[in-house]
DNA sequence: CTGAAAGCGCTTACAG
DNA sequence: CTGAAAGCGCTTACAG
């Protein structure tokens, strides 16, 4: 049953002709006669040939893998972030590989060590908040906020929070509540900064979960009293955070978005189908990968070349885009607008 | 900069011993003095040495990778199990090379090739629904719902299941409405056939979102029409569709757990940080994982030495675990259960 | 217990 | 345009 795949010089053989014509028939670098490649093409395309990877990189010292490290796989963002990259590599000919730093910047460390030894060509990574990568000795390129140094590429979060910010406006908000995570993440801090640049002369109050009583940052969330306060916008970093202040909302009473108005981040698998579906901002998953991969397909290049391995510098910025749902409506206090019952039948 | 990862011979030139020897001491093959291998051992610490994986590979056929191919990355359930196997691997010393065979089983079979192109030495597939893997050429474990023919290892949903009907039934609801997404689920068909098993002769319907009208099957859930025809408890095949049922009712002010109860499958992400938190039946994926890779293992180990290559036909099955939180309580008729009131400050 | 030699399957100068 | 030869860095029989 089991049929060994065929091997370079097997197609030679059948031809009888050198392995060397052979390889560069199928490397496409062109010493060959058109015709004579035509038919070596055919006969490795009969056989099934498929050339050995291992023996590729033994050669050449390249692999055609490259590494994917995550601060956190369990991070709902993580599938986008994934599939971006398994596709964009697929594309680019690049098998991926899954490190997940989980935890400590320690086992981020680890996590490339592990990869490096594997034999990756390079990699992609996915700063932990507030972490510096160390030399790796391969081409990294590296996915944070625009204003992370030795970033390659990354979305627009401060021009994201901005859009935001201009919505809640136009719909009358004049106390507004900005919720972030961990205040030392970079990507928070330019996602609540862009809001409340589109907010000035409103009122806006921003609180830290992690700086918060509790264990669970996301425990000591308190919406209602916050709604009792006057507030009748909740800005969060995170689908996640707007799914639990829209429900604790919800759960008290408290309707969205007649009464109160809600946000997220990121456009999370679940973010369409609750409801109201939650108002959010995107970003271009799929551009951001396609920046990456080839920035580092470009430093691979260049390392066979010279000895650079420096992060590719030359940060790109993705636009973001603002996803209006049902979960921001206009302020009822607002002459004209009338409170909204919610209509949980109705699609999004 | 650029330091060239050391070779073996240089371990062995710098101890004036040849490479065969350095080689045999590194593997532990025991054919050395302990004296010596403790030497080279020591030298190569401090080289830092690190076998390079494309020779080993191409000379002993084994490329210390598998591969992952997974129905959908952008399934939510995906972290966790990317998360468990990517663990299982690092610590059986494995690489993992992710595939995601999104859309048709045409390009899961297509992923399954381009991880064989890059020389997996086997790998764990997730099938999609009701498809099946092809002879692969190399060992896979798959993950699938124990009645899928070829399974290797899965959680027993079944029972998972009944444990969740227990639990509906102990609370003394009398109509319950089991929503189902796709008819050809194995896992679903079994998720839901042993919640139906515990709640024999009590009142229970099954539907199936993707026989329902309308493109997005999520969309055609109408909750707030099935509670006025008198059901009490909602069970879903997901958090995910538990989650829309759940902003469903609330948006409608019908309080859950007080006047229905909802509960999900899978113990998402988001799961525990609603409110009220989703009661919901979770998998041990890391003992799934292990078990699948373990299994792999010894399917790769007994390939080296016979050309078996079959699938590891030793179906395990991992017990579910049922995680009650506040989506579900008592039906409130019953004699001496008050209608609760929600309370969204307490903690879960 | 240790070493010399062959070879895994390619690619790449180098000749012709 | 085509081929002979060397070599990428290991491991594994086989001798000694």
């Amino acid at each position: 049953m089991k049929q060994r795949p065929p091997k370079l010089t097997e197609i030679a053989d059948r031809l009888d002709i050198s392995a060397a014509t052979v390889s560069n028939a199928l490397s496409g670098k062109g010493r060959v006669s058109a015709e004579l490649a035509e038919r070596i093409r055919q006969v490795a395309e009969e056989l099934g040939y498929v050339p050995s990877v291992s023996a590729r990189a033994l050669r050449t010292g390249l692999s055609g893998v490259i590494g994917l490290v995550l601060p956190d796989i369990g991070n709902p963002l993580f599938p986008q972030i994934a599939q971006a990259i398994e596709n964009a590599a697929t594309d680019a000919g690049l098998g991926v590989l899954i490190a997940d730093s989980r935890g400590s910047i320690q086992a981020q460390t680890e996590a490339i060590q592990h990869l490096r030894d594997h034999g990756v060509d390079g990699m992609i990574v996915v700063p932990r908040r507030g972490s510096r990568v160390a030399d790796v000795g391969c081409p990294v390129a590296m996915i944070d906020s625009p204003s992370t140094p030795g970033n390659t590429v990354s979305a627009d979060h401060w021009c994201g929070g901005f859009l935001l910010g201009e919505h809640l406006r136009s719909l009358g908000h004049r106390k507004v509540l900005l919720i972030g995570n961990h205040r030392d993440s970079i990507v928070q801090t330019d996602r609540l900064g862009g809001v409340r640049a589109a907010l000035q002369g409103t009122e806006v109050e921003r609180v830290w979960l992690d700086s918060l009583p509790g264990d669970q940052p996301i425990g000591a969330l308190d919406p209602v009293r916050w709604y009792s306060e006057g507030f009748t916008a909740f800005v969060t970093v995170s689908d996640l955070q707007a799914l639990r202040v829209l429900t604790a909302l919800q759960s008290a009473g408290i309707a969205v978005p007649s009464m109160a108005s809600v946000t997220g981040f990121d456009d999370l698998v679940f973010a369409s189908s609750v409801i109201p579906a939650l108002t959010t901002v995107r970003m271009d998953m799929p551009k951001v990968a396609e920046i990456a991969i080839s920035a580092l397909k470009r430093a691979i290049e260049a390392k066979s070349g010279d000895g650079a391995e420096t992060v590719r510098a030359d940060p790109d910025r993705v636009p973001m885009t603002l996803v209006i749902r049902r979960s921001t409506g206009p302020v009822h206090e607002e002459a004209g607008a009338k409170p909204r019952l919610p209509h949980p039948q109705q699609e999004n």
